[in-house]
DNA sequence: AGACCCGGACGCG
DNA sequence: CGCGTCCGGGTCT
């Protein structure tokens, strides 16, 4: 596998989700909207990459209708639940599937 | 070219 | 109310 340089685009989507402060969750589309993509489809490849892992914190980065997305569904659904405890450590709770407190949702 | 992910809507119990 | 499913769009390799 060979190792790929992250794109201006994505640089862009780790930039903005550094912005966001610890204890809060932004979603795709606020991101691309912040991005001025216009598609939050791009930010959530851009994030799935995730190059700078752990120091972007994807993990704060949820679907728009407060769902975690695509999370690690392809790694079984470990990497959600690792991602997931993270967050409840942080104040970001979640009901089955669901974000508890839409309020935790922080926009640009 | 193909593959990947997100967004909103609909119906059901 | 919550869940599952459907379609399309834009981007990356």
């Amino acid at each position: 596998m060979k190792k790929r340089d992250a794109t201006e685009f994505e640089r862009r989507v780790y930039e903005a989700l550094c912005l966001v402060p610890r204890g809060q969750v932004t979603t795709y589309g606020r991101l691309a909207a912040f991005l001025g993509c216009g598609s939050s489809q791009a930010v959530g490849q851009a994030l799935r990459r995730n190059p700078f892992a752990p120091e972007v914190p994807c993990h704060r980065v949820i679907r728009g209708d407060l769902t975690p997305g695509g999370f690690g569904g392809r790694q079984g659904g470990r990497a959600l639940q690792r991602k997931l405890a993270l967050l409840a450590e942080e104040g970001v709770v979640f009901t089955g599937r669901r974000l508890a407190d839409p309020k935790r949702v922080y926009s640009f």
